[in-house]
DNA sequence: GGTTGACCTAGAGCCGACTCTAGCTCCTAC
DNA sequence: GTAGGAGCTAGAGTCGGCTCTAGGTCAACC
C-alpha cells in the first residue's frame, strides 16, 4: 500500500478519476492542467499524483457547474503562482454563490415536487380505502 | 385586477412565464402540453390560463433537471386522464429522488468550495497582517 | 397603399462538453 | 512475424435544448 505512483498512464488516471481518456485529453487541450502533462516513451502522457489531485478538484468544480472556461481561468491563476490569490478567491467566491443559489432553486423545486407526490399519494390512498 | 384571461397570445404567455416564444412553440411541438393549444384567427396560438398553469409546473420540473422526454411522458399521462396515477406518482418520485441526490452532490461540492475559500481568506489575512 | 409589428411554419444553427473515429506508433506475447 | 492492446493526433459527430432565420400572413395605423 501507499505505492509510490511515480507516473500514471492515461488509462490509469481515467480509472482513478472516473473521467474518460477522451475527457483527459480534452481537458489538457483546454488548458485545464496547471503544469503541462509530461510525456514518456513514444509521446505517451505520464501523469503525476499532483495531476490526479488537481483533477479531483476539477471534477468537483465541474460537477457543481463551473464551466470549462472558468476552470481554465482558475488553472491559469494557479499556474501563474503567488500574487493573484485575491483573484482566485474572487473566482471561488463567485462560484460558491452560484452553487448556493442553485441549491436554493433546487430546494424550491423539490418543495413543489414533494407536494405533488403527496397529492398523488393521498389520492391513491383514498381510492384504496374506497 | 383579476382580469379574466380568456385567451393569451404567445407573446403574452412568453412575458408571463419567462419562456421565449421559440421555446413555447418548441414545447408544443415536443408534446409538452396536456391539451392541444387552441388556434385563433390566422392560425395564431391562443393559450388558456390552464396552459399557463401547466407551464409553470413544467418550468419547475425543467429547472430541476427533468429532461423533455420525461416531461412529455408526464404530460401524456395527465392527458390520458384518470387511471394512471400510480405511474404519475412513480415518475414524480423518481424525479424527486434525482433532485434530492443532486442537491446532496451540490452540497458536497459546496463543502469543498467553502473550504477552499476559507484557505484563501486565511492566507490573505495573514499577508495583510505581515 | 405602405409600413409596422405580432404571429405563422419549416428547418437550420448554436453551445457546451464531451465522445468517437480513422489512421498511426509502440510494445508484448504467442 | 503477427496479433492485441494501449496510446497518439486531428478532426468529425453527438446530444439536449433551445435559438434564429427565411419567407410568408394578417390587422392596424398613417
Amino acid at each position: 500500500m501507499a505505492e509510490v505512483t511515480a507516473g500514471l498512464s492515461i488509462g490509469q488516471v481515467a480509472e482513478r478519476t472516473g473521467l474518460s481518456v477522451h475527457a483527459l485529453r480534452f481537458y489538457e487541450q483546454q488548458g485545464v492542467f496547471v503544469t503541462p502533462v509530461r510525456r514518456g516513451a513514444a509521446g505517451r502522457r505520464v501523469y503525476s499524483q499532483d495531476d490526479v489531485d488537481w483533477l479531483s478538484i476539477c471534477i468537483i468544480l465541474r460537477a457543481s457547474g463551473m464551466p470549462l472556461p472558468a476552470l481554465r481561468r482558475y488553472a491559469d491563476l494557479v499556474r501563474e503562482g503567488n500574487g493573484n490569490e485575491e483573484e482566485r478567491l474572487a473566482l471561488l467566491r463567485e462560484h460558491h454563490g452560484r452553487v448556493t443559489d442553485q441549491i436554493g432553486r433546487l430546494a424550491q423545486c423539490l418543495d413543489l415536487i414533494t407536494f405533488k407526490v403527496g397529492v398523488y399519494e393521498d389520492l391513491l390512498d383514498q381510492n384504496r380505502q374506497a
